[in-house]
DNA sequence: ACAAATGATACTATAATGGTATCATTATAT
DNA sequence: ATATAATGATACCATTATAGTATCATTTGT
């Protein structure tokens, strides 16, 4: 039962690393060497998130990595989204319309409550809030 | 990323059932009819429920299952560390003594936060609380 | 003795997560 | 042009957790 993955966390780590480096362009093996986050596994990451226009990717020599969105946009609640889905703790294992008291259940509306307070607190984290 | 699996789930769901019927004893059956749980899932999770003290088993012709305590003293942070185990939303991927900067990870501490918030909100609810 | 219950335990299936490997493509410097 | 250093695309594999099944043994009331 983790909030995070390592895809999170790694890209997490990753992002505040080019963060520092302001504008710089960060190559994979910067990063490998600095973070200690396998090559390929890292090397997907940073593809995704470059798909995700989180990150701008420069290809062949003297190319890497540099953010697309000032450290202040990117929000944790995004990469969680994009490696994990929709944020979701609370699922009732009866889908919608066949749990009887779906609107009864006491228990669901407790975890409904938590979980909107665990999305309340992550949402205003960015990477720039993390930087130091 | 689930708070709550099916066996926590399922074995809330029959704590709830036996819990209403005082004191009856309550055979498998009657709770597979009832509550639309897979006969063997549920088998087992009662015989580890009842190992874990939670509901007391009578064996033979006429046997069954009742509450061992009292449905305010079965909490739900009991079921999920049964079923779970610890109640742990944030590991970091660097085990205590790797990481360089445990102390200063930021991000770790926003999600000890939030983990603490949620054992808050889940600590005082017991079956008694969603009895209704 | 029989039937109706649980106890014990081993097995299987599926999906999510974590990680690897390989080849293609692009851009720069010489 | 060509070699080199970078990313792009993709397919594959391993491990673990979750969910669920199957089987036989044991106990107990009638």
């Amino acid at each position: 039962m983790k909030l995070i993955t390592r895809y999170t966390d790694y890209s997490i780590r990753a992002l505040i690393f080019i963060a520092r480096k302001k504008g710089e362009i960060i190559t994979a093996s910067d990063l490998v060497e600095n973070l200690k986050i396998p090559r390929p596994f890292l090397r997907r990451l940073l593809q995704i998130l470059n798909k995700e226009k989180i990150l701008k990717s420069y290809k062949g020599k003297g190319g890497g990595f540099r953010l697309l969105r000032a450290p202040d946009k990117i929000y944790i609640v995004d990469l969680i989204k994009i490696f994990q889905g929709p944020l979701r703790l609370n699922e009732c294992i009866f889908k919608k319309n066949i749990c009887p008291n779906i609107k009864v259940c006491r228990f669901k509306n407790r975890l409904d409550k938590i979980e909107k307070n665990v999305i309340l607190e992550l949402k205003p984290i960015t990477i720039s809030s993390l930087l130091n």
